[in-house]
DNA sequence: GTCTATAAGCGGATAGAC
DNA sequence: GTCTATCCGCTTATAGAC
């Protein structure tokens, strides 16, 4: 394995531990057992290991979602819930940075671009998916306003579920994770056609 | 204003500009216009500091609800927009808090047991209200699992909106803020008795 | 690419005078 | 209650040998 790759394997999994803040770049080198200074030649500081950990993440969701979508036509229920368990199976892996999202995004210029482009798009994907829920009649025909509001209701609930279980002391295992699916459909299960 | 409270005043504000963890007790001090020995005289330390911002939250939290309920019944819409509107105006007030509120909640056992008991005295609020929907047959009557849902989903809604704005990289006004009660109405909507 | 050594600075925290 | 002075430890980051 690559030096760089163990430096981002190290960091992901003491970010995860103890956060971000109380992870030194000492503390990422001594666990990939390799000096301080070599670090440093693989990456300028730490803001910059966040942001290499950010693009593996950019690039493997997008992968994963589309063998997800490969399986599972978009705007079916069945796609609707493999993704969702998707991305929080996902979530959990780097739960580091989902935990300090807002900070994160916002305090770095560079990641508060790339992330922007990623939220846009997966936005987007969520109201492509409910367009053809919508043509293949599993969905309910939608005006403009409330398909946006669910668009936001539904990217909110994949966003931040992990969060929630966490604040609330909840573990995250299978169960609560589905239970995150089920509120998808509490919030869906009324404008879909066959709901009752 | 007593050194205590300058203390909290200027944290809050640091805070809610920088983040908790490039905020310094030093620069605590010196915005305060006191020397660092005193912070510490007043506090044992940033956490310390932090807990007690806590509270304060918790203090006027409380009371502020209660003046919602007082002018408008719970169960009604008209006080699920008010409460949701001032929960929003609140959690702004102190946002540094919501936007770190994982890995503060998490990491401070002493937060973390008290977040608890107002998390779960929310949650029964929310059901409080619902309950008190369905007996005025404002909204539909709910099996026990849907309920349980919607009260996940409302809360959800209600502790990640501004978060969810921030990382979208959208302003938080008037607007942004009537747009999350849309988002509540557009999943509530649907169990509402006169919705259409 | 990787190491050792180290500079420079900051943050947390305390002692002791007033 | 408040200040000044100060110590320790840690973190970041770089220089230079191998």
């Amino acid at each position: 394995m690559k030096t760089r790759d163990k430096i981002i394997d190290c960091a992901i999994h003491l970010f995860n531990e103890k956060g971000t803040a109380a992870v030194s770049t000492n503390h990422i080198a001594a666990a990939a057992k390799i000096s301080p200074g070599n670090l440093y030649y693989h990456f300028r500081n730490k803001e910059d290991i966040i942001f290499a950990i950010f693009e593996q993440m950019d690039v493997r969701g997008t992968s994963q979602y589309q063998s997800v979508i490969d399986s599972y036509p978009s705007g079916t229920m069945e796609s609707l819930e493999h993704t969702f368990l998707m991305i929080q199976k996902f979530n959990w892996r780097y739960r580091f940075f989902k935990r300090e999202l807002t900070p994160l995004v916002m305090n770095t210029p560079l990641l508060k671009e790339r992330f922007h482009i990623t939220n846009t798009q997966t936005k987007e994907m969520i109201r492509f998916a409910i367009d053809n829920g919508i043509a293949s009649e599993t969905i309910k025909p939608l005006d403009a306003s409330t398909k946006n509001h669910l668009v936001d209701a539904m990217w909110l609930v994949a966003l931040f579920w992990l969060n929630y279980l966490e604040v609330g002391g909840e573990e995250v295992d299978d169960n609560t994770l589905r239970r995150g699916n089920s509120v998808l459909h509490t919030i869906l299960g009324p404008y879909l056609t066959n709901n009752f």
